[in-house]
DNA sequence: TAGATTGTTAATCGATTAACAATC
DNA sequence: TAGATTGTTAATCGATTAACAATC
C-alpha cells in the first residue's frame, strides 16, 4: 500500500462514492463482487476500479473478485469514520439548522456545540445541540478544543470568526461561505460547500444549447 | 468561440469561481484586471486563466488585460443567470428549508412551489413559497411545467419521485438526495450535493497523519 | 517606440484506459 | 486443470503549464 498522503484528489473524491455503493450491496447481502460488476452498478470502467483499489492499498483474490465487507471495512478505516472527531458548528440560521439534524453516527463527527449571535436563539437547542453565544466561543474552544468547525455563516462574517478560530488551534473546516480559507491559511484542511457554485452550474447545464 | 458544448467539466467547474472572484473585483471598483493580477489573487497559475478564458469565448486586449465588467457579463451569460429558470421544492425538511431560504435572484431560478408528505407542513410557507401536497405534484406539474427540481428528500424515496417527474418531463435537478439520477436517466441534467460525501472527505483529511 | 500582456502553440504532467501476465 | 479475475505495466488521452510571437 503507497503512502496515505500520495493518494490523488481524483482518488480521495471517489472514496466516499465507493464507500456508498459498497454499503449498498452490503445491506443486499452481497459479499462478493468482481470489478466488472461493480464498474457496471457505478457506471465507471473496471480498470480504475482496480487502479483505485490498489492505491487505496486494497486487495483482491484473483479469479474470485473483492470481499465486500472487507472493502467496506478498510476503506472506513480510510476514511477515519470510526475515529469520532469533535466539532463545533457556527451560525444556526437555515444551514446551519440543516447541517445539526444530519446524522453523523456513522461519519466521524460528533458536533458538541453551536454558536449565533442571534440573541433569540442562544439557550435554544437545535437535535440536541446547545446553541450558545458566539461571544464566547473563545473561552469555549480554549477549554473543549474542539477539532473541527463547521461555518454556516454567511461570506462578510466568515473571515473574522475564522481567524478567531485558526488562532485557537481550530484547523479544520467544512465550509459553506464562500470565503476562501485556504488561500489565507494554507495549512487548514478545508472542505467546501458552495451551494451557490453547484447552482450556477446547473444553470449552465440547463441554458446550453 | 468554441462551440459552448465543448468545455469540458474542469472548465464548467471553474466557470463560477470566477464569476465569484470577478464579483469581488467588480465590487471593489476595479475594472482592468490582467490575468497574472488574477491568478495571483485566485490562486492558479496566470497560464489557466488565459487558457480559461479562451475556451469561454472571452477576450482581453494584449498588453492591458481584460475588462472585469465585460468579463462579468460575459459569464453571466454563458452560466445563463439571467434567465430565470421555474423550479419546485421536493420535501421542506431541514435541508429544503434551507435552500428554499437562499437568494436567487442573481442565479437564474425561481421557486415556484414546494411539495412534502407530512401533512402539519402542508398549506403553510417558506419564504413565501407555498408547500403543496406531494400527492397533488402531477396535477401541478402538468398544469405549471417548471424546467427544474430541487431533490431534497431522502434516498429511498426519490427514485419514486424522480421517476414521475422525469416522466412527466421534468429533466433537470438539483439533487440533494443520494440516488444516483444520472445511472437511471442518462440524458437527464443534475448536478449533485452530497454532504455525506463531503464530509467524508473532511473527514480523510482529518484522519491522514 | 518600448513595455506589457494577451492568445496560442508546444511541452509536460497526470489521470484514465487497455492489455495481459500472474495466480487463485 | 480450466476459467475467471486481479494486479500491474504500458498506451492513450486530456488537462495544465511554459514559452513566446503577436499586438495593443
Amino acid at each position: 500500500m503507497k503512502d496515505k498522503s500520495e493518494l490523488s484528489y481524483s482518488n480521495i473524491v471517489r472514496l466516499p462514492r465507493y464507500y456508498r455503493f459498497l454499503s449498498m450491496l452490503s445491506k443486499q447481502g452481497k459479499d462478493k463482487i468482481s470489478s466488472a460488476a461493480l464498474a457496471e452498478i457505478m457506471g465507471v470502467t473496471s480498470s480504475q476500479i482496480r487502479q483505485d483499489f490498489s492505491c487505496f492499498g486494497l486487495s483482491g483474490q484473483q479469479g474470485y473478485g473483492y470481499s465486500v465487507s472487507q472493502l467496506l471495512s478498510e476503506i472506513g478505516i480510510l476514511l477515519g469514520l470510526s475515529e469520532k472527531k469533535s466539532a463545533i458548528l457556527i451560525g444556526a440560521g437555515n444551514i446551519g439548522t440543516a447541517v445539526a439534524n444530519l446524522s453523523y453516527d456513522d461519519k466521524g463527527f460528533e458536533i458538541k456545540a453551536a454558536f449565533d449571535k442571534d440573541k433569540s436563539l442562544i439557550g435554544k437547542s437545535i437535535n440536541g445541540i446547545r446553541i450558545l453565544d458566539i461571544s464566547s466561543i473563545g473561552e469555549y474552544v480554549k477549554n473543549a478544543i474542539p477539532e473541527c468547525a463547521f461555518l454556516c455563516i454567511p461570506e462578510d462574517s466568515a473571515p473574522e470568526i475564522v481567524r478567531e478560530l485558526y488562532e485557537l488551534g481550530v484547523k479544520c473546516f467544512w465550509n459553506f461561505s464562500h470565503y476562501d480559507i485556504k488561500t489565507e491559511y494554507t495549512d487548514a484542511k478545508v472542505e467546501n460547500v458552495h451551494l451557490g457554485d453547484s447552482l450556477m452550474r446547473l444553470s449552465y447545464l440547463m441554458s446550453k444549447q
